[in-house]
DNA sequence: TTATAAAATTAAGTAAGCTTAAAATATGAC
DNA sequence: GTCATATTTTAAGCTTACTTAATTTTATAA
């Protein structure tokens, strides 16, 4: 009923419409790594079996049958990236590309299975919500990101947006990990590089990476306590 | 390079060399589920890799790429149903069928963390050899199968050949499971039923499922422990 | 050995999911 | 509003992995 490739473009949908607010066939071609006219194609054959409402030159949409679809996709995702992670001590950093491949191949049973030896968990490793069986999110913290986050504020570095491989090890090397604190002391103009304290250390953080990176429990100053975000 | 379809085709390969002997084009369709000329038509792609040797008429064999590549899709299989059944506890008589699609889906890495984890297992669920990395099955005790067993003999229930949920079901409910002790009473003569002794209980096993069931330690009689195979 | 049955192949066709090249449409800078 | 650029679609074509129908080859048994 749905291919792996009709699962990743349902999968590529929701993190285009959650970060964008609509989803571009362009952007979509761009995260699957495909070309345009194969996007339009496979969208119409979505259209067909009632997963999205494409209509030509405009954004697409889901239909409730396809958001739940994509949902139950970001679930499996989701799930086996915590999974490997917290049971099976696979890295990190790999974590995401084992789990692109593994989401398609397992059944909802199993998934559950995981689910439940986990522990019913909200996040996966990432920072990122994991829906419940019935397609709902948990409730979240308010997030902003880094490269939005005020001067002289500080937070908990809560969510990255960007699972490369690359990336990761590069922030993990940098000791730029979930759960620490972290505060913008310095914002560059011309480029909007940023100086921050991490673990008492002064870095520099491009404003590519600023850009994946999400903050919670922002406060103002970092003197006290008092939460502004 | 090797796609799902193809690793598939692998496996049964793999399977059925080692019960018949050889691979009959028409037994591979059987096991997959598919045409004969599908089979015809992927074989001669299989040739084409490298994978396998075919000529038209004949019963197709691996090349030494394919059957490396064979055993690393059987390893990959097994692996995942020790570690289902062993870490996630999932449900003995589905770990197959969730291993038949997770096999094409896990890298060798991950395959190497779990096969760690679970402290390089030489035997699946089901008493099948587990190949290790290099593609070498460990030392296997010799084994027959119930149904060729000598009347008044008894030995060690120690493989299933066949995984179909309702076969393991079945084992399950009458209590016929690895490990335990088996005794061959009696074999009525014109349909091979036989009649087994099993935790004290007499029970009757029709020659279909003893084709399926493999002992190993056997002994004659079962007064003393003289091992005769 | 010859008829019959079983196994395998050839032929023709399909759907999914891609590609590149060319054409159409939309966007947005001036 | 016009024009250049970016986005999307159309057109044509390809590979993989299947299907059924018809034909050929091999195996078996009287
Ligand atoms: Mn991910
Ligand atoms: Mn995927
Ligand atoms: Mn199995
Ligand atoms: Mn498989």
């Amino acid at each position: 009923m749905t291919s792996e490739s009709i699962e990743n473009y349902l999968g590529a949908m929701y993190r285009l419409q959650n970060e964008a607010g609509e989803v571009k066939l362009n952007q979509l071609a761009d995260a699957l790594n495909i070309s345009g006219p194969a996007v339009t194609d496979m969208l119409k054959r979505l259209g067909q079996k009632d997963l999205v409402v494409y209509s030509p030159y405009k954004p697409v949409k889901f239909t409730s049958l396809g958001e739940q679809k994509a949902m139950q996709v970001i679930r499996r995702h989701r799930i086996w990236e915590k999974f490997l992670f917290e049971v099976v001590k696979f890295p990190w950093e790999k974590v995401h590309e084992e789990a692109e491949r593994l989401e398609h191949s397992s059944s909802d049973e199993l998934i559950n299975y995981m689910e439940a030896m986990l522990d019913f968990p909200e996040l996966d490793p990432h920072g990122n919500p994991i829906p419940s069986i019935n397609g709902v999110l948990p409730r979240q913290n308010a997030m902003i990101k880094l490269a939005d986050m005020n001067l002289l504020h500080s937070g908990i570095i809560s969510r990255v947006n960007e699972h490369s491989q690359e990336f990761l090890m590069y922030l993990m090397a940098e000791g730029i990990t979930l759960g620490k604190e972290l505060r913008l002391i310095e914002r560059r103009n011309f480029d909007n590089t940023l100086t921050i304290t991490i673990d008492n250390q002064e870095k520099q953080i491009s404003s590519m990476t600023a850009e994946n990176i999400f903050m919670s429990n922002i406060s103002n100053g970092g003197r006290d306590g008092k939460i502004t975000e």
